[in-house]
DNA sequence: CCCCGTTCCCAGCGATTAACTCGGGTATAG
DNA sequence: CTATACCCGAGTTAATCGCTGGGAACGGGG
């Protein structure tokens, strides 16, 4: 999973429509830019991996604008980032077959490591629904069963 | 805390040099290059940042190379990528100041998102040490007190 | 039915930034 | 003295971000 400002972009705009859609007329993504301060272009270009996703619906014309295709509360922030960001690999292995790095040289150690940091961003992000985030329902979720205290100092 | 291929290389390069250290003499960076398939002036570039960060220690002149600092089970993951990847900015705040984008309007409602997922990752980098990553006792750290059946489908 | 404005839609472009290289310099062992 | 290996700064390439401009569907007034 990647982390850019593209996906933030589109975190934040789905944000902004969830919560100013008020059930009668689809929200323009002329309204988002003003309020987010994103350009208009730059939009339309993340609303349409939105919407080809299957995470918005478009209606067209005047009037017209775009809306969640379920409740905010079913829409995972994992779920908007992998829309419109392509992931990226974070080892060096081959593409697609992580069994050409296993057993030769100390080439892909590191190779589990970031593997199973993509998974706890993953289980994160997919932990987080679009309600909580506009309900401030997002901190205080670090699980309190592994509080042991790591906060030694680097210095 | 920024994820980059920089941080990576670096991480990989602290494995190279910590698995291979006999303790007699220090490691060359030519040595880790050719291992690790990284080029050489990148490597300087890196190092010299994790000696100022007090991660490594160097030795000049023939038969010179690089040594850890600390023992590599004391050395933490975060620590590498903090010293070679300058912290960047995960919300469109002003910078230094948090408090400039509370209650106006929408604006910083992903504020609190990208701020605890900072925080989910600093945890667990800072709980793997370059000796469980070279002994592969990295996976397996998803607390499973949390082990929800999150697994609905997008589609 | 026809015109017209609104809004989504799509392809390509410029500028910023990261990734990486190149050329030198300095300390040290043999 | 010389070869090794660290040290340091500037320069080059490639990717990505974010923007510009024109085209297509749709609703409303004449």
């Amino acid at each position: 999973m990647r982390l850019s400002t593209k996906g933030r972009y589109a975190v934040m705009a789905m944000a902004d429509l969830a919560g100013n859609e008020g059930g009668t007329r689809p929200v323009s993504l002329a309204e988002i830019a003003k309020r987010q301060e994103i350009s208009l272009s730059y939009l339309e270009q993340l609303f349409a991996k939105l919407r080809k996703g299957g995470l918005v619906r478009s209606v067209r014309g005047p009037g017209g604008g775009y809306r969640l295709s379920r409740p905010a509360s079913e829409l995972r922030i994992a779920d908007i980032i992998l829309a419109v960001d392509e992931p990226i690999a974070t080892t060096r292995c081959k593409t697609g077959s992580p069994l050409g790095c296993t057993g030769t040289t100390t080439r892909c150690v590191t190779h589990d490591l970031w593997e199973e940091l993509g998974r706890q961003i993953q289980v994160f992000l997919s932990s987080v629904s679009l309600a909580d985030v506009i309900e401030k329902r997002v901190l205080g979720r670090t699980r309190p069963c592994e509080a042991k205290s790591e906060a030694r100092e680097a210095a």
